[in-house]
DNA sequence: AATGCGGGGCC
DNA sequence: GGCCCAGCATT
């Protein structure tokens, strides 16, 4: 443990967060979420920026607030009706987060966002980083957010070299962030650090508009771009995926099995990995795909699972004799599987790969003259 | 500690 | 067309 701050001179503590807090003055966004501020409509821009851009989520942020201005609103809506305004923001969950956890404020909380960590950590969807923001933030209380853009900052600035992908670095980081936190002004501290990150401090950092600059470690050290470094490579692989909609008269098959690469523990429509890959063939779904009456087609959308680059593709076997499939099924001990309704894919088959496909297949009803065939 | 979850803006 | 992004929950 090199760089910890009890280690640093109080008296830059202080130049450092002044410094901060004078430039996120002069120099931040003019943002929706920064203007009428309360507690909900900070929690609901938090969320919205969990993994997404601002200006990914400005509109939308917008929009919603106008139709949900409060908990109350949020609760009684149908789940249809806030999955449609959150369309484009995509980590659907949290959304539907966002509406258990306004129900929690209505039922528990007279309709407010708690103040109180632990109850705030209990919201569905609130995990440490939101806990801190909507709490510093809303309230003024004192706890530091550490994400992303924070970690960047911290790690130049008192130069913290090991693996930010660590647990031990996390730590480390985020009693850095704790320490250096403004203990008269925790919401603006926290913002201005993050905003920094996003401004400033981005990965090939402008130092020369930075306000720590002058007492920046990294830069001192000349390493202001190559901190923070991951030694975790993630290597993305290309991946096609052929999903099999296999409709005999007891309806669509759905399978699920543990020994396979992705999908071990809920039912989804059989798959095969088609192409250059480095997985096991499973030979019984080999066996599906060459029932008679397949129909592969040449529609095709992306997926991203971590480190995969997917390209979902579907075929079609129907009016199969059930018995003979479930045979095959029957060789596989630790392979379970089900016949659905083909309406009720998405609940049965819990992914957004299905939302995709059901999307393509009405893609290609609508031009029926898409090239069809044995391969 | 690893894994799954997405879609849009921007270069 | 690839890259990147104000994390969380589950296992």
């Amino acid at each position: 443990m090199e760089s910890t701050a009890d280690k640093i001179d109080p008296k830059l503590l202080l130049k450092l967060r002044e410094s901060l807090l004078s430039w996120f003055h002069k120099n931040k966004r003019d943002l929706p979420f920064r203007a009428n501020k309360n507690a909900y409509r900070i929690w609901v821009s938090e969320i919205m920026l969990q993994q997404t851009r601002v200006a990914a989520m400005l509109p939308i942020y917008e929009t919603f607030l106008k139709r949900f201005p409060e908990p109350k609103a949020l609760q009684e809506a149908s789940e249809d009706e806030v999955m449609k305004y959150w369309k484009g923001l995509g980590y659907y969950s949290r959304a539907r987060n966002l509406k258990k956890g306004a129900s929690l404020l209505v039922e528990k909380h007279s309709g407010l966002f708690p103040e109180n960590y632990e109850e705030a950590l209990a919201i569905p969807g609130v995990g440490n980083y939101t806990a801190s923001a909507v709490l510093s933030i809303a309230y003024g209380k004192h706890y530091a957010v550490l994400d992303g853009n924070v970690k960047r900052v911290l790690s130049r600035l008192f130069l913290i070299e090991s693996d930010p992908a660590l647990n031990s670095t996390n730590q480390l980081l985020g009693n850095l962030a704790q320490e250096f936190l403004s203990p008269i002004s925790p919401g603006d501290h926290n913002e201005a650090m993050m905003e920094l990150g996003a401004l400033v401090c981005v990965p090939i950092p402008n130092c020369s508009s930075c306000p720590l600059s002058i007492h920046c470690k990294a830069r001192a050290a000349g390493k202001e771009k190559e901190i923070p470094t991951s030694k975790i490579v993630d290597n993305w692989m290309d991946l096609d995926l052929n999903f099999l909609f296999l409709k005999s008269s007891k309806g669509l098959l759905l399978v699920k099995y543990p020994g396979r690469r992705f999908f071990k523990t809920i039912y989804s429509l059989p798959f095969r990995l088609e192409g250059k890959h480095p997985y096991e063939k499973d030979v019984w779904v080999e066996e599906l795909f060459e029932g008679p009456g397949l129909e592969r087609n040449s529609l095709k959308t992306k997926h991203s699972i971590t480190n995969h680059k997917i390209q979902l593709k579907f075929s079609d076997i129907n009016d199969t004799n059930a018995a003979k499939i479930e045979t095959i099924l029957k060789k596989k001990p630790d392979l379970e599987f089900k016949w659905i309704d083909e309406p009720e894919l998405r609940e049965e088959f819990p992914s957004s790969i299905s939302g995709k496909l059901i999307k393509l297949k009405s893609k290609m009803n609508q031009q029926p003259d898409l090239p069809v065939g044995k391969l």
